[in-house]
DNA sequence: GCTATTCTTGACTAAATCGGTCAACATACT
DNA sequence: AGTATGTTGACCGATTTAGTCAAGAATAGC
């Protein structure tokens, strides 16, 4: 049950453009040294989420990639989605037909309610809301950032709420 | 992020031993039978479930596996833990000295908050929570079970309640 | 003690997935 | 034209997954 790299990278590469974009596109490469990523590797990050217009790309000199939304109107569970795929933690809970026993099957209900669990936690949250708690100690960071869709974005969700866990164990 | 077949078939193992069971142990043949799984496969899967002190095991004639613990007392978070492993989505959730990032990465908390929202689903249900769902049409079912073990459980927990996504999307 | 029954364990394997590199190409700016 | 940049597809090694198979150990019954 882990996020693949290409989840966690990305959400960190969608997270630096948010921060380093002052308008003009972000390059490739430097989202990758600030990351620590291979350009290669990046490159097909990238990919889907412009595919899944959450970014917007430009080539040539001067090109890059930018936010194609204000960071208030991604949600990040449209970013996991992209790269991770659809949350489910089974087949059955997207696709019942796949198992004959998905209509009496009790696990079924288990499964399909923590991928609600999950997609709750993300679908509640946006870009801005990463942005907020970043603590801006990538390298090279520091730089002036576009505090204006910070700002902009105001309370339009409700405040990050941690779910916890009441039986906690080992 | 699937669930591994050993987790959903360990967890549906379980739950039919728990039903399955008068009080005598349950064969894993009969078990195999009624998963269709096949029995050098289930093997495996109990293997740790026993390790783990939440299944007791019986050799020879007669033999088979039964419940360490009565239904109520197992919480499905430890039945996943012994099969999936650690609930965690990313290494860093547990360990941060794996990342140098760890303090300063925004995406940490997030994926920490992603993990505390499955283990608050699988942390708050017992195994009764899924006998009481169960739909009861395995193959072979409809067998005397040991009703006994779900009136004794009472609401002990809270009921089953769902985590809704307010932004359900696609 | 022998045998049948049942769980236990380890070795092994085919297939899929993951994490990534490399090279060719398309587009845009100067 | 030439350089800078993103785009795409082919490819690859390592790891994990999902099993199978076979030998063994414990127990019950005769």
């Amino acid at each position: 049950m882990k996020l693949s790299t290409r989840t966690r990278y990305g959400m960190r590469a969608v997270l630096d453009i948010a921060l380093h974009s002052g308008g003009a596109p972000v390059r490739l490469r430097e989202i990758a040294a600030r990351q620590e990523v291979s350009l290669s590797y990046l490159e097909h990050i990238i990919g889907p989420l412009i595919a899944g217009r959450i970014l917007r790309s430009t080539r040539g000199a001067g090109g890059g990639v930018s936010l194609l939304r204000e960071p208030d109107r991604i949600l990040l569970s449209e970013i996991v989605s992209l790269l991770e795929g659809p949350l489910a933690t089974v087949d059955c809970v997207l696709h019942p037909g796949v198992c004959p026993r998905s209509d009496s099957c009790a696990t079924r209900g288990l499964w399909t309610e923590m991928a609600e669990a999950m997609d709750s936690v993300l679908g509640s949250r946006t870009l801005v809301d990463l942005m907020k708690t970043d603590g801006g100690a990538e390298a090279g960071s520091c730089a002036p950032l576009s505090v204006g869709a910070l700002r902009a974005a105001g309370p339009r969700l409700a405040p990050g709420r941690l779910i916890r866990t009441e039986a906690s164990k080992k």
